[in-house]
DNA sequence: AAGTATTTGTCCGTATGTATC
DNA sequence: GGATACATACGGACAAATACT
């Protein structure tokens, strides 16, 4: 026997035909949208599936309601249906090869620039952040397939740019959610290799040499795409 | 008098602190928590108002409910909370300095594979985005401030990383919702040199040159912030 | 395997606070 | 300031889906 596809849930419904009528332009940013009742009357269905729908809508920034004055479509409707779509394709398309292809665009410039821009401060703590790992490597008690995320994410730190670094934070933390990238580092071998990358990477930043600190950033990406590569073969 | 604050809204409220317990790992993925019921006698407001929470942490992928089975605590959840972590310092950081900027870093790299991968296909739609542009601006009928955005959304997709794409779309036309672009394709000789750099940059893909193209890419869009700065100034 | 209990889904009615004219 | 229209919030009821015994 087949199973019947689950059926639709009424919220989703009316959450999936209001937002068609906003990104159609039929309701545009500004205009007032049917009331509550009103709305409940047109969809047929109750006014608490109507407000379960209008909540998420508000919540995304895309309506706002008001006791008195109404629901109105925002101004920032389109942008932030442009966010909404972001997050869909980036929970879509999220797979290693996706996101490793992601950082090998954003990640040798930001080495760059950090090489740029380091300060001592800086430049002690991305020290710091290496010494701490050679001890997690070393103290084999527990596993660390993450040794090497605070380095990647404190050199983004450096290069000064905070949307960057979210979206960075938010690619790298996907894809450690993928078991595919601790198969990459299941052994202490690999992992002092790794690490012996960054430290090369460390000294281009620390010496203010940005063409080489991109091009080892550049070749450290690739290298785990090239071992992801080897074991599945 | 003061204005009194606006009352926080009771499903907003609830919302809040149902995403702290599963911040704070009080409530992990796999979890079962409290049934609408219960929640509606824990937080003493309706089960209405639990319902509207719950119905939005559903849609951002954070919980899940079922009838019958109750409401869990979804695997992805930390991945979902750090999506909308990155929309809100997507909102919060975005101006037209960090925007520029978070181009600035992407832009080029993708000029440079553009020039890599692009075949026949890709140059005769580049060429013809430019052949648009140039009607655009010539037909001065209406006035086009996004002129320039296919030409560079295009390329971003001959660069064939969907991820980053999308990423590029919303920063981009976030950007245009700022008026500041706009000040700076104010009048026809602007954008005939914007133009001029496009077509700089294409002929650097057409004939296979990557450094070039990317270096083309850089001055196009560090021209823009220069320019805008003397508008201020 | 069948029936009962539990839990979410959906609806309705009503009272209250707020904005607008 | 009074009347009206609206969202906010509550409670109760039953249906539908699932779990449990």
């Amino acid at each position: 026997m087949y199973k019947l596809p689950p059926r639709n849930l009424i919220y989703q419904d009316v959450l999936n035909q209001i937002l068609t009528l906003i990104k159609n332009g039929e309701w545009i940013a500004g205009d007032r949208i049917p009331t509550e009742t009103e709305l409940s009357k047109i969809f047929q269905v109750s006014r608490n599936s109507i407000r379960e729908a209008l909540k998420i809508l508000e919540h995304l920034k895309i309506i706002s309601s008001k006791a008195g004055s109404g629901t109105h479509v925002l101004e920032e409707s389109f942008q932030n249906i442009q966010m909404l779509e972001l997050v869909d394709t980036l929970r879509q398309k999220s797979t290693y090869e996706s996101l490793m292809d992601t950082r090998l665009i954003i990640e040798p410039e930001l080495a760059y620039r950090a090489a740029l821009k380091a300060n001592e401060k800086d430049i002690k703590k991305l020290e710091n952040i290496i010494i701490v790992s050679i001890n997690q490597i070393n103290d084999e008690e527990y596993f660390t397939p993450t040794v090497g995320f605070s380095f990647h994410m404190e050199l983004a730190k450096i290069a000064d740019n905070e949307i960057i670094w979210k979206f960075l934070e938010s690619i790298t933390l996907e894809l450690l959610s993928l078991r595919k990238v601790i198969m990459n580092k299941h052994n202490k071998e690999d992992l002092l290799k790794e690490l012996d990358e960054h430290k090369e990477i460390f000294g281009f930043i620390k010496s203010n040499n940005p063409e080489q600190a991109k091009i080892a950033m550049y070749n450290h990406l690739k290298k785990a795409q090239n071992h992801l590569t080897d074991y599945e073969n």
